[in-house]
DNA sequence: GACCGATTAGGATGGTCGTCCTAGATTTAT
DNA sequence: ATAAATCTAGGACGACCATCCTAATCGGTC
């Protein structure tokens, strides 16, 4: 906490705001705030409002690529692994009824701006895309993996934008529900066609 | 055309530039620029920017209603109906892959942003939702119809967000596909359970 | 031709935005 | 202790924003 440089601590904010009030309607004067700093202060550690935001996309690869290794670590099938990647919605429910997908509305947001850091804001997703290609490749469906991969990725987009939108807990699980069951359809498919 | 009322002018033009650019990102001055009129004129018309995003709701609150009942004249049965939805995202693809889902990228914009209007541009997607609800309920599936209309939603802005984000056009198609195959299932389920 | 309401244009206002600059404070190295 | 490097605060900048005000123009009516 106090031995965080003052660099991390504008980022860790901004990624804070950009999530919570979307990047375009976070000011610099918000950030400054947050963090506890002055205005002037901030360009000596960033110098434009594009270097925070790399900076904050950078972190959030990093923290996803963190977290499907933990994944890849705690499942032992591609089904399972497959499987907290859908649960996601479900555990972080109340961010997502608040504020939506991190990934989702910041590429979303960036996408309609026609913005710079629109490519790499969707390296966000192809990070959770290729992943989810591997497990669906290791569940035996190497023709059609990233189509999978893809839909799963769809689904939860679509379960988040919604949630968020409606504000409505139950209807994430519900889908969440007929998610796995799908997914166990697809797995058992792949298990018949080995045996 | 030219029988258009300034009103109207500048409430199409809106439409336009908020679902281009989105609503935040869009000033007086470029709709005043689009409708060739002066920024000072702007406020004979409409008092403020709230009151244009009312107007750009309500308009396409109306055009949503015009199609729904065009479905309705055009599909005899209710699967046909819920398909002509399904299509959507593939007939206007092109201006999905530019700019998104009209009704999704509006709402969460104003779903972020915390906006006042955000009920009433809930309100586009509840038009669909309770419209998918009935349809679902005449295929036989009274009980689970809007959590059936929710998820035929969830898709289709699931679809959209990515296929904005990626630029994918062909993803779109693999979607639809894929979701007309699980409409046909649910369909003979309730055709089987009816005989 | 004078009048009046509807419509228009253009500028003024106060606020916020991202950005930059500079002078002071603090820390570090010598 | 002194000098250099690092960090900070605060204000100034030009641009843009939504909003408001006022004077000019237009249409039709008597």
């Amino acid at each position: 906490m106090t031995d965080m440089t003052t660099r991390e601590r504008i980022v860790n904010e901004a990624d804070r705001l950009f999530y919570e009030r979307g990047y375009e309607h976070t000011s610099f004067a918000d950030i400054a705030d947050a963090v506890g700093i002055s205005r002037g202060n901030f360009y000596y550690h960033l110098k434009s409002k594009n270097e925070i935001l790399d900076a904050v996309i950078e972190k959030r690869m990093a923290a996803i690529s963190e977290m499907l290794r933990l994944w890849e670590d705690a499942s032992s099938s591609p089904s399972e692994r497959i499987k907290s990647f859908i649960l996601i919605v479900v555990t972080n429910r109340p961010q997502i009824v608040r504020h939506g997908c991190p990934v989702g509305t910041l590429c979303s947001e960036l996408a309609k701006l026609g913005h710079r850091a629109q490519p790499q804001s969707n390296q966000l997703f192809v990070l959770f895309r290729t992943w989810l290609c591997q497990q669906f490749a290791q569940l035996g469906h190497e023709v059609d993996a990233d189509s999978l991969a893809m839909h799963v990725l769809a689904f939860s987009q679509g379960v988040a934008l919604l949630a968020h939108a409606f504000q409505d807990e139950c209807f994430v699980e519900r889908e969440v529900e007929r998610m796995c069951a799908w997914l166990d359809g697809i797995a058992s498919e792949a298990m018949t066609k080995t045996t």
